[in-house]
DNA sequence: GGTCATGTGAAAGAATCTTGCATAAAAGCC
DNA sequence: GGCTTTTATGCAAGATTCTTTCACATGACC
């Protein structure tokens, strides 16, 4: 992976919150012409810069208005068994991320649900049925402050 | 809002994952014209269920490898406080989520910064001159399992 | 039955993306 | 220094995609 000369960052810096932008307006933000633009995006996106162009979806508007965070420490964290719920909460729909973290729990999640009821089934399947979950806490999003994948740089 | 029939979603559903899918393949897909499929997502966009296009970039790859969860609880929870942390978040570029959320916390941030006196850096800024956090609880990524802002419908 | 509102597809037009090519700058090598 | 190689660039043409127009179909409502 070569490294990002300041051009690819003005191009990441816009693409980051609109990739819709034609080559060529971003080609005048960033003085170049929109075909060295177009270059310098399939480069990263081949390289995995730009790991993937997605529309961003208001969860409400699919039923999915709740948002809930789960921290889950696991009974045991030999690394099979870190593998194996990882390959759960991926594999898992509720999850919009996942996390193996160090610290006072081993997985953060990030969850879309219907409603608490499907946050309940949500627990019982992955947590209860499992049989390798010691305990977890749960914190309910009030308020989606700040959303996206967007960076500070 | 209007809501969402199944062609909605089915286009949601192809565009949260990759949003440069030709609209006359998104048509083949989902049984639409382009023209139609255009329209609804000018609709969506404008009611905003589509609520940006955003190419997602590796934080890695612009310097930022640190993934960091805090959770973070407030002295005073009056409703001008949180409001006030809510907007000194908001605007930290070292915070891309913040949720405002119930339970053991008052908030749950997700970092990406630099390094971790990066975030010995931050924590000064946010948490000890604000005057207003209680404690926070940090905790670092060590693998982003699943990231993005995909939902499961 | 008639009217209105809404959504659709086909086709033309406009804009954008993509590629080929000649050139220029930078890097490596006698 | 002077040469070659590599890499990136802009221009222009071509291909693709997006956008708009328009006539028509469907269903709701009187």
């Amino acid at each position: 992976m070569t490294a990002l000369d300041s051009f690819d960052i003005a191009i990441l810096r816009l693409i980051q919150h609109d990739n819709r932008l034609p080559q060529r307006e971003i080609g005048e933000a960033v003085n170049l012409s929109a075909p060295s633009v177009q270059r310098r995006i399939r480069r990263m996106e081949a390289e995995g810069v730009i790991a993937a162009n997605v529309a961003q979806v208001l969860p409400e508007a699919v039923g999915l208005p709740l948002t809930i965070i789960v921290e889950v420490e696991l009974l045991s964290e030999t690394p099979a068994h870190i593998d194996a719920a990882k390959q759960r909460f991926r594999a898992a729909p509720e999850v919009q991320q996942c996390h193996y973290v160090t610290g006072e729990a081993d997985f953060v999640l990030i969850l879309a649900v219907a409603s608490m009821s499907a946050y309940e089934e949500f627990t019982r399947r992955m947590f209860f049925e499992s049989g390798n979950v010691k305990k977890f806490r749960t914190l309910v999003s009030m308020d989606r402050v700040k959303y996206g994948t967007a960076l500070g740089f």
